[in-house]
DNA sequence: CTAAATTCAGAACAAAAGTTTTAAATCTTA
DNA sequence: TAAGATTTAAAACTTTTGTTCTGAATTTAG
């Protein structure tokens, strides 16, 4: 098999196509990386690129104007619809893990979901937790779903929350309810009970925005 | 406000370039628009172009190739990654709808979700159902989620499926295992009790491949 | 160390693609 | 119907952008 590690040169050309692709919605001309990557000429940018293109990483269509097109593992296109880090697992009695404020430092190994690009705008930055275990069964959320999150500290009542219950040690998600000085947190699953407890007691580390299970 | 009906060519130019861009992951240039509309002057699609900017349909990238920016309803950019339509609901006591033949037919004024790529590569043609009422919480799956089902007609074991039960007349989301000359019908809740019936009463329509629930 | 392979440079070329200009045709509407 | 607005046409122009060529520099392998 090929895939090696490729020379620094042109992974910085690779990493800049999928930047460039994500951000702009179209890919990049031979010029565009040539300046990024502080390339001498355009014919090493081409060396360049058909090296990647015959190990596999892009497609370039002949003689057609932004015509690299970008390929993932399988070799398929790839999207530009935004993506959020998953940054780690909920589960009842662990600890959530924390949402580091550095912004998107370029994917640094960390799993992601593609969101629909509405999401992304109308919540702006987001975050993904994947639920380990049946603890949230009472949110009608299963093993292994990922639940999409906005970094929230404040809830308005009725919105489904990432909650931290100090006092019990213990994250949870479920509806919120600020009632005088008490909270109430509500499953998903009306017919289940609700939880009280002071609000001093309850940490909101964020609002669930959508959840998303892969059955394969 | 603006946004009538547009001219039918102008519109055409529209509808090509959402098709354009979700097929190649790139906008067409001005000429292949020119072509596909069957437009005799680049001028002619520059006019129009034009029009759809100041109607808030595109961007415009001065002079810069594929330039064209399409944008949706809220005036974001919109994204190449491949849509489901949602052909209908599920619900325990209606009939489930069925997939027509025709594969995407241009939008047929249907509802549809964004799916990953990697999805529809691996699966190919897919279609989604929104769940009506909360007859389907034992698979974990609340009223207003869309599942994504690919059209099978057998099922393996493990497999959740959508399910018609002739005798019952019921459709269901569950787990298919078939034991025998009879089908167990297993919740994704595994705390809930397994349906047992014959396999001639059980008519697999699809395989839940997703499954969706956003919390605007 | 030497030869071969790989990578980089600079320049020029050719095709692709955005833009402009002028004028004609068509549609609206008062 | 006639004036005005909108839309279409044809052609040419300019810039952008992919491609090629030649040779030098660098790295790799025997």
């Amino acid at each position: 098999m090929a895939a090696k590690k490729i020379p620094p040169r042109r992974q910085r050309i690779l990493n800049f196509l999928q930047e460039f692709y994500a951000d702009n919605g179209i890919p990049p001309t031979v010029r565009d990386i040539q300046r990024a990557c502080e390339i001498s000429s355009t014919s090493v940018v081409d060396y360049n690129l058909e090296k990647l293109r015959e190990a596999g990483y892009i497609n370039r269509r002949q003689d057609v104007a932004r015509g690299i097109e970008i390929l993932d593992q399988d070799g398929g296109p790839i999207s530009n619809a935004p993506r959020v880090h998953i940054i780690g697992t909920i589960a009842a009695g662990n600890p959530i893990p924390a949402l580091s404020t550095e912004d998107s430092e370029s994917s640094r190994e960390f799993d992601t979901v593609e969101v629909s690009p509405d999401l992304q705008r109308q919540h702006g930055q987001l975050f993904a937790l994947r639920v380990n275990g049946m603890s949230m069964v009472d949110a009608l959320i299963d093993d292994g779903d990922v639940v999409i999150v906005k970094p929230v500290t404040n809830a308005n009542n009725g919105e489904m929350v990432v909650a931290w219950l100090k006092e019990e040690n213990e994250a949870t998600l479920k509806k919120f309810y600020l009632e005088g000085s008490r909270v109430r947190l509500q499953p998903a699953n009306n017919s289940m009970a609700p939880i009280f407890c002071p609000a001093e007691n309850v940490e909101v580390r964020g609002r669930v925005i959508s959840v998303v299970r892969n059955l394969d």
